[in-house]
DNA sequence: CAGAATTGCGCAATAT
DNA sequence: GATATTGCGCAATTCT
């Protein structure tokens, strides 16, 4: 997945055979022979092969040359570009869902750093408690006198987050 | 933006007009023959501007019937080439951009997760610590020898991430 | 070898 | 009026 054989090519085109395609839909009705001018296909012909004209795709040659008539050749492009389509649905749909994805993961974050910073508060309140505690106790002072702090407090702290 | 105006014109292809084009500016080598057999060609014209080959755009005739030999439209194409080729390359950029800023969201949730998880510890020992204490203390014990943590312990909580 | 999927490219209709 | 976007078909490649 994701490369880039297509010889790179600089716009230079090299060899370009390129072809129209569209137009078609000049007006709305167009249906029947509606199109004014517009003449059609030329026809490339493969003029090809080169000396003996091969009829089996031997070693060499490209393929049987592509007849542009061809009902198969036809099939053949009506059926990739059903795929293209596929495909380009596709990868659009990814880059959504993709987007999607970052939105939702900011959201996370903004909860879990909420949560952080609850938490962080929690805990500081805790040990500030502690010092408080320790010093009272260092200061040598009755132990019931310290009851400053119902533990029954603290223990609603499970954030539902 | 976004809106999917273009005929939607069902697969069936209606009447195409196919041509080629480029071939003219070929020189660089395109080196010989390189590409197979392809002869190249024809050349559709617009068949065309009823009568008279007006030259100003009056009123209903499209436009001046865009002559696909006219240098004017080929400089046009050139340039709506180009343009195409840019935001193509932009979109792609964003999409891959897209995709990094998923990697690093996801990176720093699961940072904050286990900052998370950190705090919830450090909560929950504290807490223990409390309960326990208060027991002491109704059980009515000497405070000194209730002293059996050290806040200093829980001093060096700050958890540099 | 065949058939589907991708990808670069150019055209033309629109949108901005 | 010019550039930017977008849908579309072609053809070359790649993947299955």
């Amino acid at each position: 997945m994701s490369k880039q054989p297509q010889q790179k090519l600089t716009n230079t085109d090299q060899n370009g055979v390129s072809v129209i395609q569209s137009q078609a839909h000049c007006s709305v009705g167009n249906s029947a022979g509606t199109t004014a001018g517009l003449q059609q296909v030329p026809q490339l012909v493969p003029v090809n092969a080169g000396g003996g004209g091969k009829a089996t795709p031997s070693s060499k040659m490209k393929k049987t040359i592509l007849d542009k008539e061809s009902d198969e050749y036809r099939q053949r492009r009506e059926r990739n570009n059903l795929a293209v389509k596929k495909s380009r649905m596709r990868s659009k749909q990814k880059a959504q869902d993709t987007q999607q994805r970052v939105n939702e993961l900011k959201e996370e974050n903004e909860r879990l750093e909420a949560k952080i910073k609850l938490l962080s508060k929690e805990l500081s309140v805790l040990k500030d408690l502690f010092l408080e505690h320790a010093h009272n106790l260092a200061d040598n002072v009755q132990p019931n006198t310290a009851a400053t702090v119902t533990p029954g407090d603290l223990c609603n702290t499970n954030n539902s987050q």
